[in-house]
RNA sequence: GCGAAGGUGGCGGAAUUGGCAGACGCGCUGGCCUUAGGAGCCAGUGCCGCAAGGCGUGCGGGUUCGAAUCCCGCCCUUCGCACCA
């Protein structure tokens, strides 16, 4: 009987082996052959759960396989231990924030320990204690002095439960995360970042990350959002300048109507007194939106009208201005030029308030349209318009007519004949036009717009009500899709500009605007400047001081850390709130001032600790600076997608900034970053009793509590909605080679993937055959020393000597390159496989035998190192598996043996061939020999051979008459 | 609405460069072992068909000796952004 696969012993046993040996501290001084990989760090927010695997077990067998190729790895771990969750979560329970993260990170360091998960702990660092935040402080500093953080008043997000400002990720569809609330608008003063001044540098250098998912970088170009166009400006009737951005200034001539972001600075004057009371009531509706309210999609246009005028500096042209909360302050310069005729949301608001429209820019199509109401022409016309070829619809005696723009002339004659007196009809294409029985008008400019409307309102009573002749075609439901149009075109309604088009039309506008001094080209972002202030305890205290005297005065460096103050901590409690924290002396003239009793956003924190593991302990700078360049950027960053914008965005920007005040000589952080997909697992929902454990569920999905049906959604597993899996039981039950394994194969690490109770078993089932074979081979190989003699293998030996070196290529190939451990485990599956099957068939070559059981041990061990650490060992090889080079294959193993060549005919396999690989592998002996082989004769049956593919080692494809 | 990624057996997925579709695992079916099985072992398993054979990678077309892979059009799913001028 074969000693069973006793996974408890065998990882007790080995459990600290690693770490005692120091395989995994990294010698810092060397950098010949570095490799500095890095997890996310994670925040400790109570205990690991087998989804955090998906990040961890990953990391650890990448830093296993490189320290087997010879690297000098740093792989470091610490803690993102600044945050709400703590200060929650301790007021909940009456525990300080410092207690309750600690009592967490030994939680997770005890974790990673079962899992075999190691690091170099030596490099440990905590964001939440002193040697770390005072070096955050000193960023603060230095960022402060490059005028790269300044205090200004702004709007935040206030979540009146949590009782501080959100972050914008914390702000979850206008509710607050954690406790629901609904987010207020609050104005308070506060700390920025200017990340904003390097935008274009952080768009420009994501071209430089070519080892970086282009959905990364997609997200963070979208997030910098950038802007071309021109920035306009416009007068109002008393001549104060309007400042406006626009992407498309090829529309000026279009403008009909300014609008104005409520908050707005130039409303206050430019309001009239009698609009006063109205806009003031509107502006106050504006601020009081919640977030919820704010981004409700397809909500209705609001605004007021405050009752001035501006020119357009084009057309000359009086437009109203407007207010409306549709016009963002915070972008480009809170104001913007209405173009009805080009823009949607233009559009819907000049449709709402009865504004003017007219079309500057020639539809692409080159097509028009044109209605002809019921009654409104002489009988005849539908005969006329069928023999000059034009294009109709008859419904309900109205005629509907698609024209191409080159034919309009003729057509607007045709239709002049037949015009009833007092009709009329349009052409609704490259500008509109009304045909009335004694000409013919266009709308092409408001003075037009204001006429036409007249004479079509004397000539039919029944459209006294309409305000606009946009509003009168807007009721024709044929017209409805060509009112507005937002692509580029020829310019048209556009004074001198009329006619340019194409690439052409923005810039020879700009160029226009410039000789005139009205405008010039401009850029804006989408991207904000980065709030960094929070009323909590527990973070980073912002080291800065408040004298009455000297007013904002930093914390000079030598006096840094700014400590948090030791107090007991009971109740939600603000640094503000701590007189012996606030009270303080001005470092400048050491009179009374107070201290800022803002603490960092937990972003900051996380932005530049990539820098501290190479030299956490000193407490004379951040880092060393030399080190850090020959170790930096991080060659391989690997966490969840989830930071793909924020915490990424930030890093990279404070990289930058280090690197122009001249600390470091590198400007971007993470080399090759890759982002792993989440695990997932059924989470179900009770509307009474909410979130229940998936083991709880009772008969037929049903509230173990109250008995109603629950709802289940696969969601990435997380504590909060209680799905998530036990390491600390799966390792009780199978062990943590077992998990580790299931972890890597479930399917490639970028993905998200449902956990399976039933997969964990496949991986224990693998290992236990595993055991199983080695243990019995054991005996007879344990002595073998020579090496394998390939020449001297029969047939079944050269196929598991062939497969055993292919195996050794693909499970390289994806460590160094995509990573997909599923596919490597899966070739080490299949070459478990062969080796049973050969072993089958008899003893085999001993010297084979112990080859392939040698290798399979090394090629696997990263992935599951207890069982091979143990296997190895008894293998007898004298030394620990990290102390052994990692296999290399060998080309000339590949081509021993048999290829299967499939054979098709006319695109169809109809045979397969067992070739010598020499023959296989020469195009022309490969071609003789397929054509000769008796099946294949037999298939072709005579008939004529007019093509012959050969693909060396892969197939021949025959094309037969 | 805009942008991106994706759609392959009952399920997770494989096919990395245009070259045997479904590797590997789960599940299922049958058998063995067992007092028993939510354990283990062996075999089978894309679909239709007794078979020969045919059909198959979201749908429709195209290029090619050959297409999951390339091109054109459409449908669906997921994610990100979402009044950004």
């Amino acid at each position: 009987m074969t000693e069973g696969y006793n996974p408890k012993a065998i990882e007790d046993k080995w459990r600290d082996f690693w770490r005692k040996k120091g395989f995994f501290k990294a010698n810092i001084k060397d950098t010949k052959r570095k490799f500095y990989y890095l997890n996310m760090f994670p925040y400790p927010s109570g205990k690991l759960h087998a989804g955090h695997g998906r990040n961890y077990i990953l990391g650890d067998a990448i830093t296993r396989f490189l320290i087997m190729r010879g690297y000098n790895v740093l792989n470091p771990m610490g803690w993102d231990a600044f945050g709400l969750p703590a200060e929650n979560a301790a007021i909940e329970q009456g525990v300080h924030p410092r207690d309750w993260t600690w009592r967490n990170i030994e939680e997770f360091k005890r974790q990673f320990r079962a899992w075999g998960v190691e690091y170099d702990w030596d490099r440990e660092i905590a964001t939440c204690e002193p040697d770390y935040y005072k070096w955050t402080q000193w960023l603060f500093l230095k960022l402060y002095e490059r005028g790269l953080a300044y205090r200004a008043e702004a709007d935040v997000n206030w979540c009146p439960g949590c009782d501080t400002v959100l972050a914008n990720e914390q702000v979850v569809a206008g509710r607050c995360e954690r406790c629901g609330s609904v987010v207020e608008r609050k104005k308070l003063t506060q700390w920025f970042f200017k990340i904003t001044a390097y935008a274009q540098r952080l768009l420009d250098d994501l071209d430089k990350l070519t080892e970086w998912p282009e959905r990364v970088k997609l997200m963070q170009r979208n997030w910098i959002g950038r802007s071309e166009g021109a920035q306009v400006t416009f007068k109002s009737e008393q001549g104060d300048p309007i400042e406006v951005f626009t992407t498309r200034p090829d529309t000026l001539w279009g403008a009909t109507f300014l609008v104005l972001a409520p908050e707005h600075p130039l409303v206050e004057k430019l309001t009239a007194p009698d609009r006063r009371k109205e806009v003031e009531e509107y502006r106050k509706f504006a601020a009081s939106q919640t977030e919820v309210e704010r981004l409700s999609t397809e909500k209705e246009k609001t605004g007021v009208f405050i009752g001035a005028c501006a020119i357009n500096p084009a057309s000359g042209a009086k437009i109203p201005i407007w207010i409306s909360d549709y016009v963002l302050m915070t972008y480009g310069t809170g104001a913007i030029m209405g173009v009805p005729a080009h823009d949607e949301r233009d559009f819907q608001f000049a449709l709402k308030f009865g504004l003017p429209v007219i079309p500057v820019i020639a539809p692409p199509s080159g097509v028009a349209k044109s209605h002809l109401r019921r009654g409104t022409y002489r009988e005849g016309l539908g005969e006329a318009l069928k023999e000059e070829g034009f294009e109709f619809e008859e419904k309900e005696g109205a005629l509907q007519v698609t024209l191409a723009e080159d034919d309009r002339a003729r057509y607007v004659a045709l239709v002049q004949e037949y015009l009833q007196p007092g009709a009329w009809t349009e052409v609704v294409g490259a500008g509109w036009q009304f045909v009335f029985a004694d000409g013919a008008m266009n709308v092409g400019s408001i003075e037009e717009e204001r006429a036409i409307l007249k004479k079509c309102k004397r000539l039919d009573p029944s459209v006294q009500e309409r305000r606009t002749v946009a509003e009168l075609l807007w009721g024709v439901e044929f017209y409805r899709d060509v009112l507005f149009h937002a692509e580029y075109g020829e310019m048209i309604n556009s004074g001198p500009l009329t006619g340019t088009g194409g690439e052409e039309a923005i810039r020879r506008t700009i160029e226009w605007l410039e000789a005139r001094g009205i405008g010039k080209h401009a850029v804006t972002y989408r991207l904000r400047d980065w709030l960094v202030s929070r009323q909590r305890y527990w973070g980073a205290p912002i080291p800065m001081i408040h004298c009455p005297r000297c007013g904002v005065v930093p914390v000079p460096e030598e006096e840094l850390p700014v400590l948090l103050p030791d107090v007991p901590f009971i109740g939600k409690k603000g640094l503000a709130e701590i007189p012996e924290f606030v009270e303080t002396t001005c470092p400048r003239c050491g009179g009374p001032a107070r201290r800022d009793t803002d603490t960092m956003d937990t972003f900051v924190d996380s932005s530049w600790y990539f820098l501290r593991y190479i030299s956490p302990k000193d407490d004379t700078r951040p880092f060393d600076p030399e080190l850090a360049n020959r170790w930096l950027p991080v060659d391989l960053y690997v966490g969840g997608v989830e930071h793909a914008i924020l915490h990424l965005l930030y890093s990279r920007f404070i990289t930058k900034a280090l690197y122009d005040m001249g600390y470091i000589s590198f400007d971007e952080p993470f080399r090759r970053l890759f982002t792993q997909g989440m695990i997932t697992y059924p989470a179900y929902w009770c509307p009474t009793h909410h979130w229940i454990p998936p083991g709880e569920v009772a008969e037929g999905n049903r509230c173990p509590h109250c008995g109603a049906p629950l709802e289940v959604q696969v969601l990435a597993m997380s504590k909060s909605k209680k799905n998530v899996v036990s390491p600390d039981e799966l390792i009780e039950k199978y062990g943590a080679d077992t998990e580790r394994l299931y972890t890597l194969f479930m399917g490639p690490p970028e993905r998200d993937i449902e956990w399976s109770e039933e997969g964990v078993r496949g991986a224990w089932r693998f290992l236990t055959r595993l055991w199983g074979l080695v243990v019995d081979q054991l005996p007879r190989i344990r002595d073998v020393k020579e090496p394998v003699d390939p020449a001297a293998l029969d047939k079944a030996g050269q196929e598991l000597w062939r497969k055993l070196h292919a195996t050794i290529k693909k499970v390289t190939e994806e460590f160094e390159g995509r990573l997909g451990m599923n596919t490597a485990i899966a070739a080490l599956m299949e070459l478990t496989r062969a080796l049973s099957d050969y072993l089958e068939q008899g003893p085999g070559d001993a010297r084979l035998v112990r080859e392939v059981i040698r290798n399979l041990i090394l090629l696997l061990s990263p992935i599951t190192p207890f069982i091979c650490e143990e296997l190895w060992s008894r293998l007898g090889e004298g030394r620990s598996v990290l102390e052994t080079p990692w296999p290399e294959y060998d080309k000339a193993a590949l081509a021993v043996g048999e290829v299967e060549i499939p054979v098709q005919i006319n695109g169809k396999v109809r045979a397969r061939l067992k070739l010598a690989s020499d023959v296989a592998f020469d195009p022309q002996r490969l071609k003789e020999a397929v054509l000769s082989a008796q099946v294949v004769q037999a298939r072709l049956s005579g008939r004529e051979v007019r093509r012959v593919i050969a693909v060396p080692g892969k197939l021949v494809s025959i094309v037969a008459g």
